[in-house]
DNA sequence: CGATTTTTTTAGATTTGTCTAAAATATTTT
DNA sequence: AAAATATTTTAGACAAATCTAAAAAAATCG
């Protein structure tokens, strides 16, 4: 059975998904911070939602979404991330832009709607952020993310995140075409200077040093 | 200035902006009946828009909105014709589903997404209905309704209507692929039988009968 | 024109989602 | 373990959007 969610309902499955992670129990507080409301606000939630069976909750006890939760904060997610990947792609938005957009679009929940978008992107396995996108079953890869020293050679791998945000460090990151939520590879590593070859987004194959591939995380499909 | 409204708010003034047309003026009932709702749910809501100055009511009077009110009903179809246009033309969805689905989209009200979307579409002047398509500052184009045999020749138009639904008029369309959504424009007329040959989308010529033409509608800009 | 019917508005209730303030419970500290 | 502190829940209020039933106004009809 497909039962709809208010917008209000669906915000706080996606929060708490993210936030219960893989054992920990949600609490009031945290869940009313990362909303920007109020705990009283989040108690009565928690209440309804525990009467639409998509969670666990005792008073005082905090809560976890159960297998039912769980398959709809996927579906949302899924809604997002397909959203994400279209602005990026096809409308060409920021990297950084986005996610605001699509917080709005997840919302609009047409089941037809989103498996045409899916097939229309081609199916991409990651959002532009390098996060991955639940199937149609709601089947959802794990990414780890490492740092690019560690990434296996021929894992096609997205930057995340830069630890050094040095001049020196983005001026040479520009140069080389590389900014978050690239696509990379690598496609080979000297030993003698720990330097290595990568295969940038569709084209290009670059040189980087073993001191930036130490400042550079991203994130692929384990 | 631009202001946010509720998904109510803007189902509202876009209603109100087809029912009142070039002159008319709404009542109560006659938008209550158009919104599935109930008379005094429309007065409270005609309470709220008078408030917010986009339109012109005194109880018991009527409505119509003012210069304010149709430029925010005109994004408004701005927003939900360019869905339109893309559910049909990208995701592939058929003409007669991209409405519903476009009900939900159009209230994302990004500027920069619609701008964008615009531009990625190609900045299409008219949607699969064959509608015009506000541009980014309200403009909108005027559209007749004609019988395909008072077309004007070399003027791009849309199959909006087939008057005669028998199984005959039916496999003809389908043999030479026109049904509602389809762009043509007349290439030549035949003094003699009053046929003409037409171009469908972007590829073939064809040719069709007085007797075809004069069942099937159309509309372009004026 | 006055009575009847129709339309519209008002009054008051309901649901959803939020809030504040106070009470209840849990946790931490000494 | 008792006191102090922090967290969570309850109680009650409020705004938005809707409804029903009744009152008010306008339109129609005999």
């Amino acid at each position: 059975m497909i039962l709809n969610f208010s917008i209000s309902e669906e915000n706080h499955i996606k929060a708490i998904y993210r936030l219960q992670g893989t054992d920990h129990v949600v609490t009031t507080n945290e869940l009313a911070r990362d909303l920007h409301t109020r705990p009283a606000s989040v108690t009565d939630m928690m209440k309804k939602l525990k009467a639409k069976k998509l969670l666990q909750y005792q008073p005082y006890q905090g809560f976890r979404l159960n297998a039912e939760g769980i398959r709809v904060a996927l579906g949302i997610i899924r809604r997002h991330r397909l959203w994400e990947y279209f602005l990026a792609e096809k409308l060409k938005f920021n990297w950084e832009e986005v996610h605001e957009v699509a917080e709005h679009l997840e919302h609009v929940s047409n089941r037809k709607l989103i498996d045409k978008l899916d097939e229309y992107l081609g199916f991409p396995r990651v959002d532009p952020h390098g996060d991955p996108i639940p199937d149609q079953d709601g089947r959802i890869e794990t990414t780890r993310q490492v740092c690019l020293l560690d990434l296996p050679v021929n894992k096609l791998a997205v930057v995340a995140h830069v630890s050094d945000q040095s001049n020196g460090m983005l001026e040479l990151l520009t140069h080389k075409h590389i900014a978050i939520g690239t696509k990379l590879e690598i496609k080979k590593r000297f030993a003698f200077d720990h330097s290595m070859e990568l295969k940038i987004g569709r084209n290009s194959a670059i040189m980087i040093s073993e001191q930036l591939g130490k400042n550079i995380f991203v994130k692929y499909g384990a």
